[in-house]
Parts: structure tokens; C-alpha cells; sequence
DNA sequence: TCCGGTCTACCCACTTCTGGGTAGGCCCCG
DNA sequence: CGGGGCCTACCCAGAAGTGGGTAGACCGGA
């Protein structure tokens, strides 16, 4: 196991706990080493300027910069470094999403910590891994469609559909008329093929689109 | 540091990157030993009766038996082990139901590793602990309101309206007219004091009252 | 230049939710 | 046996969302 140099870990997550846990049974390992933590993907992308990891391993739901837009941030400034998805859930726009923007891997944060060693070795390598339901996932939603990310503006209409906001209150939000909110609200739907606005709220929670404590 | 015997913890958390992490991290303090962890409520019940914790670390959010029911369990089978909530959120209703319940504390996840252990020995010397927010959060409650749990039939209800059923749906599937659920609906705005569907269903999935898988 | 996507805006009929009520039956606890 | 909580059910009028359109303006890429 150690005739190979380690590899450079960078966690990044809003939960300390998680954080400190991950760092504490991923060093128990003699091939890893966490060079560093973050919270927030912002400092994690900071950090991960200085200290140039082989892998990143980002929570997917965080406040400010999502995840999922920090994929590409890393891409483009740290293309030698691989991402890492870590997710509570396994809902198939999310971990499209995160293959869409070039992720690596995807690992729901209810599998065991070999599973996770596995991916960060096997990312390190080059390759890819994905936890087991999450393929599945990925197979169904490839052959349904193109999994359309949202646009900003819808991005915008949803966030304040999640804060309970009706039609008129977003339209008064945004300057624009409640007809309109009420179109990016049927886009929204459609495009996601969500027919209820609860669907839609568990859809933006679940990825990341806006922070829950918003 | 070591001249008092170690504290038995046992560690209840659905997520196994959670619980080895806590576990972890934990284990680095001489004078904390954890006995055991267990990814349910239940069988972290089964295996409090073996191995007599003295505090159980236990998330709030958990599938099938929520923690705060498990709480009155753990005090009821258990009345020397302490039970300190683990959560994500600060919410009001959450906290005010843990104490409710018999919780000796509360500790938000995103504190840092010395709040937990700090928690942890301040529980096991008979006293309580809760994270600072959370305290505020408490005596904000007792001033205006009794906090009241949901009513087992409100939560079937919550569930099904999270899932994006609408009134008259709920009914069908509960077998009782739209008007009932209409009326459940109702109630459970006004017993939270949440105004939109989109806040009940935030609430719901803050508080685990459904998961969000289903 | 034309096409496609985005954002804006409106029309219509229909359904549903909202927020006030009231009320009866049931069961448990004091 | 009374009170209170729970579950059930209904009334009403107004507000809001739904789902189907159409359409103009803008902008960027082929």
C-alpha cells in the first residue's frame, strides 16, 4: 500500500463535523493525506490554488457557490485536480448535473468509508467512480433527456418559489410582472418534469440551488 | 485529563460517514471511549441496553424512528444514559421538542469537535449542554408558545403534501374527504405558524418528520 | 442572416388553495 | 364525568396556481 506516493486529498464541506470526521478516518489511512479543509467552495477553491490537490471531495449542498457550480471553477483553474461529488441523495438532475460539469465521481454520504477511499483512489488514478444507485441514476436519465440545467432566471424564480413567495410577491421581487413569474414557473416544470411546486421544492433543496437556511 | 474513568458514548447517526468520522475524532480524547454506534434509533436502543452508555451522541434526523422519539425510549429503558441531540438546524420547534423530550442536550452539526466533546462531559457530569444559537432559539419559544409536536395524523399528512399531493389526493390515498385533509393542512400552518405549502414542506424535511428519498 | 434560446408578457378556463368559521364523535386523563 | 386533544367533515368567498396557448424583443452562434 505504500509504495506509491500519497495522495493529496482537499475536503471540502459546511459541516465541520463532517469535515473533521472525514479528515480523522480518511488519515487512518497511510496512502491519503487531507491537505487541506474548507467550508465554503469559495476558500476551498483558494486553498486548493496554493496547495494544488491530486482530488477534491465536495459537499454538493452548500451556502453561496453551489457544488455544482464550483465543478467548473475547479476545472478551469486546477484542471490536473478531480472532483469528487459528495451527496446526501441520489436524485438523477443532480448527479447529471454533476457528470454534466465534469465531476469525476459522485458518492452518497451514506456509504461506507472504504467506498469513499475506493473513489479517492480510483479518481486519483484517473478514473471515475460512482456509487452504485448512483449509475443507475445516470443510465435512467440519459436515455429520458438531455437534463437541462436551468437558466439564471429560473434559478432566480425558483430560489423565491422555495422562500414561499407566490407569483405576484416574485414578480414585485424581481421587477418583473406576475404573467411572467408565472411562465418561468411553468418552464420550470416542464423543463424538469416536475408537476408540483412541492416537487420543485425538493428538487432545489436537494440540489443545492438555494441554501436552506435562506 | 486521565484521572477520571473514560466516558461511555455510543454514537447513533444514519450516516456512516458521520458516524466514523465522530467516531474518529472522538477517540482522540483520552478520557472519551466510544462504546458503540448504530446507524437507527432502534438498534441503537438494542445496543444501549448491552453496553450502558452513559451519553448517546444521536442525530435528529433519522429514517423510521425519528430521534426525538427515541428520546422518551432511551430515558424510559435507560434513565442513567443522557441523550444529547445531534442537528443540522437550529429550528425552534426541533429544539424545544428535544428538551421536551428529555434531551440533556443539543449540539448543532456544524459546531466545532471541542463543542461536541464539551457537550459530552458536561452531560456526563449530570449537567446540560446547548449550542449557542440554540439556547437563544429556546427562550425565544417559551415565551411565545408551548411548541407542539404534530399529531401523528398531521404528519401523514405533511408527508403526502411533501410529496406534492394535492388536498384532494392526500384524501384519497388517507381515506378521508378533501375536506379533512384540507383541514389538517390548516391546522398544521397555523399550529407552526408557517404560511405556504413551500415552508411546511421545508419544515418537514429540516425536521425529518418525512425523508426526503421518498 | 437566420435559428435557437432566453426573458418578457398576455389570454383563457379550470382547479386548487386560503383562511375564516362550525361541529360531532372519540378517547384519555384528571 | 367533564375537559381537552384529536380526527373527522362541512360552509363560504376570495385568492392563487394550472396548463394550454401566443408573441415580441434581444442576443449569440452557425
Amino acid at each position: 500500500m505504500n509504495e506509491r506516493p500519497k495522495i493529496r486529498v482537499l475536503l471540502i464541506d459546511n459541516h465541520p463535523l463532517v469535515l473533521d470526521g472525514l479528515k480523522a478516518v480518511l488519515e487512518t489511512f497511510d496512502h491519503i493525506e487531507v491537505a487541506g479543509t474548507a467550508g465554503l467552495a469559495q476558500t476551498g477553491l483558494d486553498i486548493a490554488r496554493q496547495i494544488q490537490p491530486q482530488v477534491v471531495l465536495m459537499d454538493i449542498n452548500m451556502p453561496k457557490l453551489s457544488g455544482i457550480d464550483a465543478i467548473e471553477l475547479f476545472r478551469n483553474e486546477l484542471p490536473q485536480t478531480r472532483v469528487v461529488m459528495l451527496s446526501m441523495h441520489d436524485s438523477r438532475e443532480y448527479i447529471s448535473s454533476s457528470v454534466l460539469h465534469g465531476a469525476a465521481g459522485y458518492v452518497l454520504k451514506d456509504v461506507s468509508t472504504d467506498e469513499i477511499v475506493a473513489a479517492i483512489e480510483t479518481v486519483a488514478d484517473g478514473g471515475t467512480y460512482f456509487s452504485s444507485g448512483v449509475f443507475d441514476a445516470l443510465m435512467g436519465e440519459r436515455v429520458e433527456e438531455g437534463s437541462d440545467p436551468l437558466t439564471p432566471r429560473e434559478r432566480d424564480i425558483l430560489g423565491l418559489i422555495v422562500a414561499g413567495r407566490s407569483n405576484r410577491e416574485i414578480a414585485e421581487a424581481l421587477g418583473i410582472t406576475p404573467a411572467t413569474a408565472e411562465t418561468h414557473r411553468k418552464n420550470l416544470k416542464k423543463k424538469l418534469g416536475i408537476a408540483t411546486t412541492a416537487g420543485l421544492i425538493r428538487y432545489a433543496l436537494d440540489h443545492g440551488i438555494v441554501s436552506k437556511v435562506g
